[in-house]
DNA sequence: ATTCTAACA
DNA sequence: TGTTAGTA
């Protein structure tokens, strides 16, 4: 890991400055991590201490869900991209020749998207919602 | 003053 | 998800 990285998961925020820069609540930011999509870690009085990484993160979570893809599509989504980047640690380079395709990201994606639009949201049209992600 | 967990008139 | 109670 080197010095960027190290910075960017450095556990140095508490989740009032978090809650600042996600405008998202204490209770959603929590019921995130209960649901393992974020893994912030622990003071010795047992308060959350947030990482840069955990704000972009909080940051795409929050966009997926305004697209109507529950936390179960999102896991999917993370673990997929977490599985790549960890994958171009060993086999670096090659943009189309990554282990899990970006494509086969995108299949994943709009699934989740119709899914979506079956259920969730009924103020928004199917047609429209797909229609987002061609 | 802040954050945490648990629970729901 | 919001909110509130009782803590640490």
């Amino acid at each position: 890991m080197n010095k960027k990285e190290i910075r960017r998961s450095m556990p140095i925020l508490p989740i009032s400055t978090v809650m600042q820069l996600t405008e998202l609540s204490a209770r959603q930011i929590r019921y995130y991590e209960e649901h393992q999509l974020i893994s912030p870690s622990r003071t010795e009085g047992n308060r959350r201490l947030y990482s840069l990484n955990d704000i972009d993160l909080l940051l795409e979570i929050k966009e997926f869900l305004e697209q109507g893809i529950n936390m179960a599509g999102i896991k999917k989504l993370l673990t997929m991209k977490a599985t790549n980047v960890e994958a171009e640690k060993v086999q670096p380079a090659e943009e189309s020749k990554t282990i899990i395709s970006d494509e086969q990201i995108r299949r994943v994606l709009r699934e989740e998207m119709l899914q979506a639009g079956r259920f969730q949201r009924p103020s928004m049209r199917q047609n429209e919602v797909t229609r987002f992600y061609h």
